[in-house]
DNA sequence: TCGTAATTTCAGTAATTGCTGAAAAAAGAG
DNA sequence: CTCTTTTTTCAGCAATTACTGAAATTACGA
């Protein structure tokens, strides 16, 4: 079994992106097969088409699956499982930020909270734990931002993008508005 | 030379998510130190009281430098170079933020340009392609993204972040608004 | 320019991570 | 429950990445 050349180019993309964006090679690589593929597979196609062993697919979707990156399913007739990815790419999106936030800045966060439970035993202990608390309170707002993102739904994620950072102008408004009409309340709108 | 036992853990638990946040041990742990530290460091201060080899600061210290995380300076009467990391969290999060979209979005970028250039030889490519070119989509939405947070100050930034995502409702209020008066083009203000 | 102090490069080694094949475990069919 | 198919685990090997110490290069002061 062999891949169109188009999907293979994909394929190995993925593959050497894959240790930047916090997997390994063949994790990238199945990723990428199950992507372009509009039917689920199997383990043992997915080794075929790619070159692995049997094990190496195996602890690769159980990654993909800890990710919520890939959904198994059944076909009737047959036992073996069958994987393949999240339809809209906004789903991806949601996904991957939510497996990075949990393993890149969770951890840290705890850390921080507990380093500034110390007191501090000097001048140079407490200069260092101000600059802790810095930090510490941008994970906060990080996690903020994180877990509004997990409410908003692919159509609200789509339009956040394309108005982009643009919020400032819109809070600006919302003074405009306040300004000129001060009987009503939009504060709670924003 | 030895570090203060909270400076110490801080200084522990950077190296090891340094490889989570794409880079190693080192470098985690350098900038750790540097985060902490009130006066700038030369490198054989920092390889002291790290335990790291000389060559092997020098390294890590050029890898911060290409993620513009610390800036160096000199001292009168000492030609060794001294280095410190940026001091605003905001500034910290735009630059981590722009290296890894430069590492880890941009590259896919142009793959999948490129990809999307080729014709499909059969109804299979044809799908393959399709689903290329939804993912394309998405990366240009982050490009686009992450071009207007570069143009933001920390202090905008920060307001961003408290107000959060509710970008949805500031548009859904200029929506009311310009139904309530039409005579006014909000539009351009959003 | 020369001499010295500082930085960088690099070959070799250590440590970590990735991958395989065989064996064990788990799960479905009869 | 037993047999068979599928999945998972894991010990051992391969490949990659991290780190060191020595040598080479660079940069500054006199």
């Amino acid at each position: 079994m062999t891949l169109p050349p188009l999907s293979q180019k994909f394929v190995s993309h993925f593959g050497e992106m894959g240790s930047r964006w916090g997997f390994n090679r063949t994790v990238g690589q199945i990723y990428a097969l199950l992507f372009l593929t509009p039917e689920p597979l199997n383990a043992d196609t997915i080794g075929d088409l790619l070159g692995f062993s049997r094990s190496n697919v195996s602890i690769g979707l159980k990654e993909l699956q800890s990710w919520r990156l890939v959904k198994m399913t059944h076909q009737s007739g047959d036992r073996r499982e069958y994987f393949s990815t999240l339809g809209d790419v906004w789903d991806i999106f949601k996904a991957v930020a939510a497996e990075r936030h949990r393993r890149e800045v969770e951890p840290t966060g705890t850390v921080l909270r507990e380093l500034l439970l110390d007191a501090p035993a000097n001048e140079q202990e407490a200069y260092a734990q101000k600059r802790i608390e810095s930090m510490h309170d941008l994970v906060e707002q990080v996690n903020k931002l994180f877990s509004e993102l997990q409410g908003l739904s692919p159509e609200t994620l789509a339009t956040l993008m394309s108005v982009g950072l643009k919020v400032q102008k819109a809070v600006a408004l919302k003074d405009k508005v306040l300004m000129k009409n001060n009987k009503k309340d939009f504060s709670a709108v924003i």
